[in-house]
DNA sequence: CACTGGTTATAACACTCGTGATAGTGTATC
DNA sequence: GATACACTATCACGAGTGTTATAACCAGTG
């Protein structure tokens, strides 16, 4: 009952996810995290005991659960139709925000492992990656996909578009997007 | 005076890139640079009296010409080797580094500029990923590819590969750069 | 020898960082 | 009204940030 109950709380991991992909995880300071969020600093470390990884954490995993959701929901119309869903997703986040905001899953990727273990952003990451391609894989074989082809086609689809949102981001014009897209178009539709 | 520019000044560039690469721009401090590439933290304001944004934007600049370097040598034995090369270029530095290593050029392009315009480190990710697109539409066309489809070709391959290191360190594994070769051999020996 | 000029060492500035401690607020139930 | 408890405000700490200033080194030249 944490969570429906105080919106405060919500508006902290979803406002954290949009500065992480921002910013990058380092970068974000927890100030910034609670002021980005119209939340109280103090409100954070009451919802988030174990602090900055915590948030972090819940951060990936929110912004992951989104995308999967989505790309579930419209993958129900098969493999070309799950692919634009997932294009047009990121081309409005790299546009909307003038080239300021990106993915938080990818910025969580390109940053050290401070210790010798896994951080569990780390972690978050990489499962929201893998749900990813297990949706658009699936979806490829239940249209008559080859099952290796389509696992590779899905890896294909996840780091391409993941890349062009960076180049998006670094050449401040979205064509990267769409010149991916129109590549990866026709491979699904090929596939399919 | 063993070499042109001082050495420590080219160790400084170079420690900055590999840095980066790995923890991100804003998370790798002016003191941790120095001592990465064994350089005093006077010297870094000697030879960059622009301070921190100078060291980046060289090493964003240092790191994307050495990839094209590789690039446009191998080029010359044709795309798929050219491609082979990228591949195991962005492969060693992962694997090598126990996947704590990445791209620094990607690194700097998930960072938000922080006012109104563009910052250099972040126009000098643009014109890398830029040159080495150019390298490859290039080698594409020469072997017969069509013009247009070569120019979207090899922005997939920028695009996916970036993103497959990224993906590759979360999940510290390969694994998604190996799928992605896979794929991105079979297109571009069709292309060709 | 002194002197010069490129390099490095040290200290300091004014911040911001993540995180705790403590006290204060509000509201809801008894 | 009073008590309990979820939430927030405030302050403090030690460490780290980018950067500048100033002093010391240490080569080679006159």
């Amino acid at each position: 009952m944490t969570k429906q109950g105080t919106p405060s709380r919500e508006r902290i991991v979803s406002g954290t996810a949009d500065l992480i992909s921002r910013r990058g995880l380092n970068a974000a300071s927890i100030r910034a995290l609670a002021k980005h969020a119209n939340a109280p600093l103090g409100s954070t470390y009451h919802y988030f005991p174990d602090g900055k990884r915590q948030v972090a954490t819940e951060a990936v995993e929110y912004a992951g659960a989104r995308v999967a959701h989505l790309l579930g929901e419209r993958l129900e119309a098969g493999p070309v139709e799950g692919l634009r869903a997932f294009l047009e997703l990121w081309r409005d986040i790299v546009v909307k925000s003038d080239f300021r905001a990106g993915c938080s899953v990818l910025a969580v990727s390109v940053e050290e492992p401070t210790g010798d273990d896994v951080p569990p952003e780390l972690a978050a990451a990489a499962a929201a990656f893998e749900e990813w391609e297990r949706l658009l894989t699936e979806s490829l074989r239940e249209h008559g996909a080859d099952p290796e082809a389509a696992a590779e086609l899905a890896t294909l689809i996840v780091a391409s578009v993941e890349g062009a949102v960076a180049m998006c981001r670094a050449k401040r014009s979205a064509e990267p997007l769409d010149r991916v897209a129109r590549r990866l178009e026709a491979l699904t539709a090929a596939a399919g």
